[in-house]
DNA sequence: GAAGTTAGTAGACGCTTGTTTACTGGTCAA
DNA sequence: TTGACCAGTAAACAAGCGTCTACTAACTTC
């Protein structure tokens, strides 16, 4: 009960930091509270808000580290519709979705995360995204692709991965390489 | 304060239920309180319980009764793509979202109702959509469909209506048709 | 070794939630 | 007119929430 705890403040604030990612991405926003996080942690909860603030900070830390899409965007724009369709057919698979896409489904129902959300959606995929793309309302064709990449996401976590009908990989990726296409064209 | 009210089950069970689905369609299940759903239907709060049961069981009942895509899947199969984007397009732009849009995106957060709005979705868009695709891998094409509707949902839902990027209505249908057409297509 | 700093802890605070209970008073048949 | 029925009401219930305070004890500094 009352062990001797080593003094750590780094890596408690990290194991805090770490739990909160985990749980945001699993759970979302609602459902993760400050009590669980503590738990995961192993870290009193009065630290949450003692090195974070509050747990709307917390979440917003966790998105700002964790909300990117790595290396995803840097392609060539005529393989964007591939790698786009690659990324979100194997994030599909293996129900490990990003923490942004697994925020923005999960935690879409919550007025205190939207303009945190919001802005990391801006920032993480529709303006660099729009940035990559030659032609006109290059803004539109990202939402388009954003709203195929964020649908796909609210369905494979509204059913399991195992209930949602798919073929194989290849099918997956070609039928979603060419809705990107459709979303992506000049 | 204390008027002599009307004795009207039905008229107050109607009330009741018709302020639930502005709610849940404009706030989302965990945004919508008992309380804000009795003040807004000018009814007691323990008249919801004694007529629907629980939050979970009217809300329910709500997507029962107005979940459903009215007379849209009934097109000539050929025309599906671009039936499709009218409906999304105009849903995009009058900001007045079908409930079992704003249920799915507003909601999916909320695992109590998980369940309910799973099986309103297969039931009311899955699988008649499914049903009307000729050639192989139906019920995979409709899962696309489905998920670029729901993305669509969820980023106007995130973002305003005038916010979010969009040329005039004619170029937002030819796109989205595109879009549902590469879903859609056998 | 004493004093000060601070990571970690336990517990309570105020509030909101969905739900339930005990009650009031219209309505209508006998 | 009386008595059973039941729509409607006010208040409380237990549980859960994020947050905060008072405290303990381990480390650092002199």
């Amino acid at each position: 009960m009352d062990e001797t705890r080593q003094r750590d403040r780094e890596g408690t604030r990290r194991r805090i930091l770490d739990a909160a990612r985990r749980l945001f991405t699993e759970l979302g926003y609602d459902q993760v509270t400050m009590r669980l996080i503590a738990a995961e942690a192993d870290a009193n909860i009065a630290l949450i808000n003692r090195y974070f603030g509050s747990k709307r900070e917390l979440f917003a830390e966790v998105l700002a580290v964790q909300g990117r899409f790595p290396g995803l965007l840097e392609a060539p724009s005529e393989e964007l519709p591939r790698r786009l369709a690659e990324y979100v057919a194997d994030r599909l698979r293996s129900d490990q979705g990003s923490l942004i896409m697994s925020a923005l489904v999960r935690s879409s129902g919550c007025a205190e995360t939207h303009e945190i959300i919001r802005d990391r959606v801006r920032s993480a995929i529709l303006e660099p995204l729009a940035a990559r793309l030659p032609g006109g309302d290059a803004a539109f064709r990202a939402t388009a692709a954003t709203a195929v990449i964020t649908g796909v996401g609210m369905l494979s976590q509204l059913y399991g991965k195992g209930e949602l009908e798919a073929p194989d990989r290849e099918a997956v990726v070609g039928r979603l390489t060419a809705v990107f296409q459709a979303c992506l064209a000049p």
